[in-house]
Parts: C-alpha cells; sequence; structure tokens
DNA sequence: TTATATTTGGACAATTATTGTCAAGACCTA
DNA sequence: TAGGTCTTGACAATAATTGTCCAAATATAA
C-alpha cells in the first residue's frame, strides 16, 4: 500500500511532475496562486470543483482524488483527538448502520 | 455489538431512562431548551462541554460520550458521500501515519 | 552580481456557517 | 379547559471560510 499523503501533498507532486508552474495551475483553476499555495501546503481546504479540473488536466483518477479530498476533511476534524481510531471505528459503525437502513427501510 | 446510535438519541435516553424534563436538563446544562430538543434530533451539533456536564449529570462514561460527539461530527460531514466507508478507510491510513510519525519523529 | 520567474506570507473585506435566544405553536395528560 | 412539555421558525450576534491583493522571500538563469 502506498503511504498515504495529504490532498494538498498529492496536488502538489501531479504539478512538478508534470513541470507546470504553480501560477500557471492557478490560472487553469481560475484561483488565486497564493490560494494554491497554500492548498499544496495544506493550510486551507481545497474547492471540491478544483477536483474535476484537476482530473482533467492531470489525467489522474477523479474518485481517488476525491476520497483524497473529503478523507482531508475528516482527518482534519481528528487533529486534536485522542482516540481518533476509535472515533473512525465507531463512524464506520454508524454509517453501515445508516446503509443498512436505506437498504431495508421497513427494518425497525 | 449494540447498535449505534446518534449522540442526540443517547443522549435523549439517557435523559429519559433518567425522568428528567428536557426543560430541566437544559437549565443544568445551561443552555435554551429548543437548543436541547434540537440537539436531540439531530438537528443541532452539540457543544463540546456538554460532555463534562452529561457525564456528572447522568454518571454515564465520558469517554464513550466523547467519542459518540465526535463521531457524529465525522458521519454528518459523509453523509452525501458514496464512497464514505472507502473514505473512513483513507482516513484511518492517514490517521495511524501520523500517530506513528510522531513516535519516530526521525523516519523520512 | 543582476534580472527574472516562482512561490509564500500576511492582511483584508465579503461571504457563508454556526450559535444562542426568543416567542408562539403543537402536543399530551388529566 | 388548564398545565406541563416539547417543537418550530425566525432573528441577530458571532465565528469561520473564501477569495483577493500585493509585498516579501526564494529560486533560477544569465
Amino acid at each position: 500500500m502506498v503511504t498515504q499523503q495529504t490532498f494538498g501533498e498529492t496536488l502538489r507532486k501531479l504539478r512538478e511532475d508534470d513541470g507546470m508552474p504553480l501560477r500557471k495551475l492557478a490560472a487553469l483553476l481560475d484561483i488565486d496562486q497564493s490560494t494554491l499555495s497554500k492548498i499544496e501546503r495544506n493550510e486551507r481546504k481545497a474547492n471540491p470543483d478544483m477536483i474535476d479540473k484537476l482530473s482533467n488536466i492531470f489525467k489522474a483518477d477523479k474518485k481517488e482524488l476525491h476520497i483524497s479530498f473529503v478523507s482531508d476533511k475528516v482527518v482534519y476534524e481528528l487533529l486534536d483527538e485522542e482516540s481518533s481510531i476509535d472515533i473512525l471505528k465507531v463512524a464506520e459503525e454508524k454509517i453501515s448502520y445508516i446503509i443498512q437502513s436505506k437498504k431495508k427501510p421497513n427494518a425497525k
């Protein structure tokens, strides 16, 4: 398994592997270059709209980018938590339960 | 394993099992009763300060309440997501990686 | 060195989200 | 009806997020 990196790190790698300057990518994404710089260094959260554009520009898998993006938000929320792994387990149970109830809506 | 319930549902159960009216619990927590009503029905997020008070009032396990509270926030963030389980897995990997790097700060 | 390109930092207003509060309405039980 | 309980919706105050600008810093090349 690949060592997990943040969305920003992923983005920076995509861009640098492509040899594209930050300034140009920012223009393509129609955002300020300082904003993009901050996103790549995890100082700011990305905008979900970016994902579609990024996957087109760099021919990257859209779903992977999306998962990387949202999981970053989750991690950010748990950074100061002690029991973060336990919290994720419980969150997973809750979500599984919600998904299940959607499938069998008449279950009590 | 107990079927997972939301923080609000847990709270309402604690209160009703105790036979305490919402109005009174709101007073003990020093919040408006309409706010508490909304929290119990998951219309609003609870304030983390509530957890200490609740564990004292109902002699409930503070850590469990805390995990229930934070995991709710995570679930809320993933409600509209399709790949929520995948996202949680990735989030867990990222956090494990972060925890690990804290233990061995000189690892590359 | 100088010149040029690139990236980062900090401040700021504008927008959006969250929070606490209130009062009225709905619900229930006697 | 009356009394207690809970819910609803609206609102202002506060806090968080977002996008933008421009100067400072860093890197690259000549």
